[in-house]
DNA sequence: GCAGTCAATTAGATATGACGTAAACGGAAG
DNA sequence: CTTCCGTTTACGTCATATCTAATTGACTGC
């Protein structure tokens, strides 16, 4: 192939995916259709190799599976490896969002409390240095109503907490927390002035992990994912 | 190919990959380490096709990452999909198997009482129903220690409670949930007579989720993962 | 002698054609 | 009407060729 039209970036099959993925989540393609790997091939205009490698990918984010003769299915959702990254972007960015954002939201609430307690058995001097230099980021940028930074430093604070917890997996909830966030601070939830009493806490949570106090800091961030767990359900109100 | 020695189960790069995926995250081929899809190919005996679909599934649960004139990548444990559930058989199935059985453990501990409150508020009839039976299943079984039919209903019940919660999320980590129970019973760290005080507490959760109090749920559900947490805490220390 | 450039090499990415195989469908036989 | 077998279909696998990007190293110029 001639490469027609110009090639931007990474592979072809990422392209195909960016593309399928996106659709199937959002339920353009419905659970239970059936579509055929030639097919694929056919309406992107790629080769059959590209399409076996989008429906690998597929198939092992469990979104859809392979049978001779039948096809390629499309799985229930409750089949779906909800906790891939690429499929929480992908919902992130659909009309799912809202209801993902939830989702999230509810997971952090459970997770970060035991980070906090782990965080202060298991942090490095390291990690509690960063911690400190990210509450302090967070104060400076949050009297000066600069909501973009206080993010970054917002995140960089819980993620350096979740990795302190010395758990792979709620290290790898990084990301999630950060979506969480942003996703708070780009929804004009946030006051444009962070709240002090919120800043104050997250100053205790690195305070307890310091001292080793596992308790202290889990109660800390308990009342910091409290919070915000009010805050999205505020603004975005459980559905039936 | 004319299938050389018989050929039991599904696809070939699945058997491919029951070879790799567990020799890389048991850390036999270690991160940084680089490998060539030929290489692959021809050291199991399969074709570039095969190697190709399996190096795709690897990338996607972010084990490797592949660069031209470069190879296969491993890459850093950090970057791995670890909520991927293949990810966590391997895992299990290999040495890591105590510290991925810790890192569940803790996730799941953060996870339940959560679920738990939210099942109060979204549990239909049948849910509660099912949680109700699984609870006399856990009492009758109990009493005759018959730890294996126990652990069903056990599993049934926290299974059952996650799906209540009406978050994707929560509700896919059911089988890492059975996981974790599946691996107590099987390490001997039950009793040989379960303790009706943790029957009682399954109890509670199912009247609490029943009634929707949420608070009560969520109480009674945490004293449950901290009885347990605390048990494998026990099996297996913190190693440094 | 060092830096910048270009060509050769390498290994993955893609395309294509062929064959094998399992599963579903349909017609024929009992 | 049921059972069985052949046909069809679409994925699984193999093999080969070409394209592309990235590395390496030699070559040139300052």
């Amino acid at each position: 192939m001639i490469n027609e039209g110009g090639s931007p970036p990474g592979g072809l099959h990422e392209r195909v995916l960016s593309v399928l993925g996106p659709a199937l989540v959002a339920g353009e393609i419905a659970p239970g259709a059936v579509l055929t790997i030639d097919g694929i091939a056919m309406s992107h205009g790629v080769s059959r190799t590209v399409a076996r490698d989008v429906v690998k990918v597929l198939e092992s984010l469990q979104i859809v599976s392979t049978r001779r003769h039948v096809g390629v299915t499309v799985l229930a959702r409750t089949e779906w490896n909800v906790f891939d990254p690429r499929l929480i972007r992908w919902r992130l960015a659909g009309p799912d969002r809202a209801r993902q954002l939830r989702t999230l939201s509810e997971l952090r609430h459970g997770v970060e409390p035991i980070a906090a307690t782990l965080a202060a058995a298991n942090a490095t001097p390291e990690q509690c240095g960063e911690l400190t230099s990210a509450v302090i980021g967070m104060a400076v940028t949050g009297r000066q109503g600069d909501l973009e930074t206080y993010l970054q430093h917002d995140t960089a604070f819980h993620r350096t907490l979740l990795a302190a917890s010395g758990n792979d997996m709620f290290a790898a909830l990084a990301s999630v927390v950060g979506e969480v966030l942003a996703g708070r601070t780009h929804h004009d939830l946030m006051p444009a002035y962070p709240e002090p009493a919120a800043i104050r806490l997250h100053a205790d949570v690195a305070e307890a992990v310091a001292s080793g106090d596992g308790r202290g800091a889990g109660r800390a961030m308990r009342e910091i994912v409290d919070e915000a767990q009010q805050a999205m359900e505020n603004a975005f109100p459980a559905e039936p």
